[in-house]
DNA sequence: TGTACATCAGTGAACGCGCGTTCACTGATGTAC
DNA sequence: TGTACATCAGTGAACGCGCGTTCACTGATGTAC
């Protein structure tokens, strides 16, 4: 799949940094050829980050829907989420890939037109469940004083991308799942029961 | 300063989307001009990142030294100094844009030789330095059981990048004070006194 | 079963443009004697 | 104080290259009658 190509090298080069010449011989086609399945290189741009956005967010609805399942409790159903998502970011490269891949595109494709409202609106859907799950548990679990869940939500959108980012940077897999244990521990903290 | 320009164009085109003829023009000099002060424009980036690098340093560094003049205690004076932070980036536009401009020239010109080991080095920096505070802190108020000042320090690491580039996504200048808040909470519960 | 036409998945040559870079040159200012 | 030379801060024309894009064309496969 061509897409899987651009990605691999959007991954490693950001996308900006990827020539269509190189692309189509990666993949073994004239760079017309190329053009044929994507129009321009914005086209591409966009297809990636649409892809790359569907994949996330897919792996992101199993993985709550799996953690619901696997306790009632919305309070331990999110602990265990996060458990889950730090065993995908461990195990499956492919994984980190995906998020990496959108955030260095997000960053420097801002300009093509739809590029930043899927930024916005993967960011946007993120955070609204999150700050859902945390309601709920607020309701079952009243919260320590100064707890909030919006902020609390927020919170883990920072650690992911910031975790990711910086995991990439200095090479470190293992960096995000020890950020996010620290952060299990914060959830579970400020719904302690007094 | 030609520098001063190329700053503020990176931060909202990311460096690999600026163009001498560009910049030239802004300056009011032409490109030939511009080329005299940078050889290149790989040298001009080497040259930005390393001028956001030392002015990050050195903001970090007075912030660190003035937190220890407001108190002596390490815990107390590492508070401050979270809350000298959140202080600055809500109100230093300038001190925001260092980051951004690094942390997006850092991911798309990684491939110039320098521009990778400039950006870890800072990253090794801010982190030993934290941890070290952390130790500090760890010797005079024993942690809660499970505590590790490494991963609390790279949090920090982790909820800076993050909250940088998701505030600068969302537009909402208040996105990073609002996590550091709580960043500060967690520390503080982290060295409790039982 | 044969023929006609349409679609698919490309090819390859050519394009114009903007990029970073080079180079010979220049006029203003500074310094030595 | 005048002259010679050096340095500084550029200019402007030209360059080669690689980029994304266009376009006319092609051979293989699918579909209608």
């Amino acid at each position: 799949m061509l897409l899987r190509l651009a990605e691999e090298a959007a991954l490693e080069k950001s996308f900006a940094n990827i020539s269509l010449d190189e692309l189509a011989a990666a993949a073994g086609i004239s760079k017309s050829g190329f053009l044929y399945h994507f129009k321009s290189k914005n086209d591409l741009a966009l297809a990636l980050v649409k892809r790359c956005t569907e994949r996330q967010m897919t792996m992101l609805d199993d993985m709550f829907l799996r953690a619901d399942e696997l306790h009632d409790d919305p309070l331990h159903s999110y602990l265990i989420a996060i458990k889950l998502f730090s065993e995908m970011i461990e195990n499956d490269p492919s994984f980190n890939h995906g998020f990496l891949v959108n955030a260095y595109t997000f960053q420097d494709q801002y300009h093509i037109k739809g590029i930043r409202e899927i930024g916005l609106g993967l960011l946007e859907r993120n955070r609204g469940g999150i700050i859902a799950r945390l309601k709920r548990i607020e309701k079952k679990y009243p919260p320590q004083e100064g707890v909030d869940v919006v902020v609390l939500a927020e919170m883990t959108l920072s650690i992911v991308e910031g975790g990711m980012i910086i995991s990439a940077l200095m090479d470190d897999r293992t960096y995000l799942p020890r950020q996010l244990k620290i952060y299990r521990n914060l959830i579970s903290q400020s719904f302690e029961q007094a």
